[in-house]
DNA sequence: CACGAGACCTGTTCGC
DNA sequence: TGCGAACAGGTCTCGT
């Protein structure tokens, strides 16, 4: 590296929780709608979840790309007979460029397109994923509620709740359970609807839920407002960072009560919270 | 059922 | 400076 005339900007992995699977899907839906696939290249083996790479190379070829969506992390990309399904997990991130560039390092999958464009899969750590499948609802049925969905009520959030004795954290970061949300946004929907990450489920009040789910959408909705807000995709990294609260600030002052963030670890996660504004019990 | 530990991986930062 | 340990946006599986 050091002579790509694209000035690659030194930016560090992206953030793939709900609102930056969001947020590359809105700049990946311009980029390749109506985009034929001629070919793949599968770069490390075991991206490709399902099916083998055979059946990949016979199926995928010809197939027109009609539209793109997201479920919980999953960006679909829905084509003429199947759904190509990406999950980005720790460090993945998409590339949208000209097929006669050099790869890079870190490229697991490329897509070839007929229009000499090309789709890249990054994944640093390789632990994304890619499936090939007929049926997406069948594939992803077993992913609990999307939290922005409308008809998703705190009602209801209050009773699945209820239903577990769980601590609350590492029970929302349960894709069964609720599905999008990851370590960062968890911690900061706890710290703003002033819950403790290791109270149990089943000791909320049904105000408690109602203020837990309203924390869960503001943050992802700022979330996605902030990675939304860079316009060139290749750049996406929002600054939603600037706005964190708990996550990553251990020992410094709570914004709100000026106390030290504390930081544990819950489910072999890094959990950050404020001991003063989040009691373990009401 | 709930939970902790270990796997899967590479890259960066931290502490001595 | 150097080097090993710790840590990182996620999820699956296994043992207790």
């Amino acid at each position: 590296m050091g002579d790509d005339p694209h000035e690659r900007e030194e930016v560090e992995s992206p953030m793939p929780e709900l609102p930056e699977v969001e947020t590359i899907v809105r700049s990946l839906r311009p980029a390749i709608s109506g985009e034929t696939i001629t070919s793949a290249d599968i770069l490390w083996e075991r991206t490709l979840a399902t099916p083998t790479i055979t059946e990949l190379n016979a199926r995928l070829p010809g197939q027109t790309i009609r539209s793109l969506g997201r479920r919980a992390k999953h960006i679909l990309i829905h084509l003429d007979h199947d759904t190509l399904i990406i999950h980005l997990r720790m460090s993945g991130d998409m590339r949208v460029e000209a097929d006669d560039l050099p790869l890079q390092p870190h490229d697991r999958a490329v897509f070839h397109f007929a229009s000499r464009q090309r789709l890249v899969f990054i994944n640093p750590r390789k632990f994304g994923r890619v499936w090939l499948v007929a049926d997406p609802a069948k594939a992803l049925s077993k992913l609990g509620p999307e939290p922005l969905n409308q008809s998703f009520t705190s009602e209801v959030f209050y009773q699945r709740l209820t239903h577990h004795k769980r601590q609350l954290k590492p029970l929302l970061m349960d894709q069964h359970f609720l599905a999008g949300m990851g370590n960062i946004y968890t911690d900061e929907a706890l710290h703003l609807a002033r819950l403790h990450p290791l109270r149990r489920s089943n000791t909320i009040t049904p105000d408690d839920a109602d203020r837990l789910l309203t924390a869960i959408r503001s943050v992802l909705e700022e979330g996605i407002r902030r990675n939304g807000a860079s316009i060139d995709w290749v750049y996406r990294g929002g600054d939603f960072q600037n706005d964190f609260q708990v996550y990553q600030r251990t020992g410094e002052a709570c914004y709100t009560c000026g106390a030290e963030i504390q930081r544990i670890v819950v489910g072999q996660r890094g959990t950050h919270f404020c001991p003063v504004c989040q009691k373990r019990r009401n």
